[in-house]
DNA sequence: GTTGAGCGTT
């Protein structure tokens, strides 16, 4: 859904994409496209959401006209803090059908069948550029402290993610941001309850056979503090509430089994 | 009500 169109993306021919990232999850679109459209021509923006919750995602993509506005917004909004948290923005690596885009520009996969070599520079990453999104990475390291662990290496981790994203090996989306998948239909399915229907137990868990045993580890003997703290009077006391005249609760045909 | 690495819809 674009923002200006109910149709799908409108047209992405000739426009460039550009990926906003830790936005907050109340940013809407209407609210990044006069921030954007004031360093361009912003074709469309779009900001993915859950389809369940329909919560945004965190990020969103802004398509300019142009590349030199794009390139422009980027650096100029990148690091803008907007609704109180510093936003993202750099050209989207990846287009919407898993094609290749460069600088933003959707770009169709070369079909090299017949000319080997395009010789294009893979992704040579250089120190310079490392040392570049290392500073916008410390915005958002400082939250919470997912990598708090910091298990054995933290290469490990890192290579972690780097699969995640690079590698195509998983396809499925398991964001494990709560999202999870349609379990949806695993629940229709659910077995008859039929026997096995926890609500029939009685609501009176009185003939729990192991109550809270206060654990001997205080000190204090488990009958002593009972004895004083549950029943200081037995005949006052009404542990289910609903036999306090009663003579003869009678057990068993009171706790059906 | 919350969250926080990342790349997208009719």
């Amino acid at each position: 859904m674009s923002h200006f169109g109910r149709s799908g993306p409108p047209d992405i021919r000739d426009t460039y994409s550009l990926l906003v990232l830790n936005i907050t999850f109340r940013t809407t679109a209407d609210d990044l496209f006069p921030l954007f459209d004031k360093y361009g021509k912003v074709v469309d923006v779009f900001i993915p959401r859950d389809r369940r919750t329909g919560d945004s995602r965190g990020f969103a993509f802004v398509r300019y006209k142009y590349q030199d506005e794009a390139q422009k917004a980027v650096e100029k909004l990148d690091g803008r803090v907007v609704d109180g948290r510093e936003i993202m923005v750099q050209f989207a690596k990846y287009g919407p059908n898993a094609e290749r885009i460069h600088k933003g520009k959707i770009m169709e996969p070369v079909y090299k069948s017949k000319g080997r070599s395009k010789s294009r520079s893979p992704r040579p990453r250089y120190k310079d550029d490392n040392r570049d999104r290392d500073q916008r990475r410390r915005s958002r390291s400082r939250s919470r402290g997912r990598e708090r662990e910091s298990r054995r290496g933290k290469d490990k981790d890192r290579d972690y993610r780097h699969r995640s994203r690079s590698r195509s090996l998983s396809p499925d989306y398991h964001k494990d941001r709560g999202r999870g998948r349609y379990d949806d239909d695993r629940r229709s399915r659910s077995r008859s309850y039929g026997s096995a229907s926890p609500a029939r137990r009685s609501p009176s868990p009185r003939r729990s056979p192991s109550p809270r045993r206060t654990p001997p580890s205080r000190g204090a003997s488990p009958d002593a503090l009972k004895h004083k703290d549950r029943s200081p009077t037995p005949k006052s006391v009404s542990p289910r509430g609903r036999h306090v005249d009663s003579r003869s609760p009678s057990p068993r045909s009171d706790a059906d089994e």
